[in-house]
DNA sequence: TAGATTGTTAATCGATTAACAATC
DNA sequence: TAGATTGTTAATCGATTAACAATC
């Protein structure tokens, strides 16, 4: 199955869900396909690719594609989530529901900062990094979110690794270096920025020259 | 220049800041490649479609070439940023230095909650929403960054792209529907985990049966 | 049966990369 | 000149999608 099937996958999970509220009972790939933004045939090869069936001359059935995909996605599955630095993005990250619901619920907050060590996010305590070993294992954590620091990634990233964690967000711009067995997603919201103007420029006429920028960086 | 080159960008500019803080004047193509974790000849390639050159024999000047690419990627320019939704995400978002750092200043930030309205988040006031149409032109803002409930999204985005924002990043989970000329890109925190899940599961055996997942593999 | 829609083949498109002539 | 490395050609790989036979 193609990575690019595995990003649309969350996509579909959504668009399902919202089917199944209005109780649509079934649709078809067309319909579906529209509503999400991708190519007929895409959709229909996707699902495919997971073992997915529909009837021909009907459609989908909303209920089987959302639980099939539900599985696939390991969405009834519980991923328990320890975030590594609690500045504004992981305080953010601590307090946001959104990630409890789908079945990612946070379940310890690691900081260096003495003043921060002790505090509550969350209705969650915030604990020393030097505890990472021995409170990850023991509370069954296998995703790690890190919101540290550029300079503190790499080593908070070998830190929850050897804990056991198998799976990795990271909120800096650092490019991790894992084993093979820890998956990875980086996600750095002044890349994102700069992609989007990136596009921009493109079509704006751009103003005149400003020297070199970047001497220093985040 | 294909999508992906431009996704990379910001990965070289990143990785030349690195090397020109080293005081390394020159770097070939492999060398730089390899601290990025991609082929060189993708790099020469992507490096080749920008119009940027190097030397036979010797490598790509880092200065030269850091120039080049924060040129391309607008790095220099100044591009005004409108935070809507100042819930947990969206006042991280305010408080996030390494936005303004890199040429995205928040301008102004904007919810419906009365009680948030008129607070203040990393020094800025929270406007209503009402008064995105006319805030958004005056402040000179072309980057809308919708931190809202999924409900919210597509209305703001109507909003935005109204009062002349012609660059949205998305941190729901909604699919935007926007014109032309608008570039979107999304940022959805629960996505990243279910694909990050989703990887793992591959190699995690997994617990309770439910259904038949992979049949079809690859 | 007639209409609709799947599942998949085959064509197409686009991106990656090995390989190498050009050239510093 | 000898060694190194670019810039690009051509091969390869992989993903998308039009098209259509299968079939509900």
């Amino acid at each position: 199955m193609s990575e690019a099937t595995v990003g649309r996958l969350p996509v579909y999970l959504r668009a399902l869900v919202e089917l199944a509220g209005r109780d649509v009972a079934s649709v078809s790939s067309s319909r579906l396909a529209e509503h999400v933004g991708v190519n007929p045939a895409t959709l229909r090869r996707d699902l495919s690719s997971l073992g997915i069936t529909g009837t021909r001359g009907i459609g989908y059935d909303v209920k089987y594609l959302l639980f099939e995909i539900s599985v696939v996605l390991g969405v009834n599955q519980e991923w328990r989530v320890a975030v590594v630095g609690t500045g504004n993005l992981g305080r953010a990250l601590a307090n946001y529901q959104g990630l409890a619901t789908r079945g990612f619920p946070i379940k310890v907050l690691f900081d260096v900062d003495p003043d921060l060590v002790g505090t509550e996010i969350g209705g969650l305590p915030v604990r020393h990094v030097d505890r990472l070993p021995e409170l990850v294992p023991k509370l069954g954590v296998t995703v790690g979110v890190i919101a540290t620091s550029v300079e503190a990634a790499q080593g908070v990233a070998d830190q929850l690794v050897e804990a056991g964690v198998t799976s990795i967000l990271n909120f800096t711009a650092e490019s991790l270096h894992v084993p093979e067995h820890v998956v990875v997603r980086r996600v750095d919201l002044a890349t994102e920025l700069q992609i989007l103007s990136f596009y921009q420029r493109r079509d704006t006429a751009v103003s005149g020259g400003a020297g070199v920028p970047l001497s220093g960086e985040d």
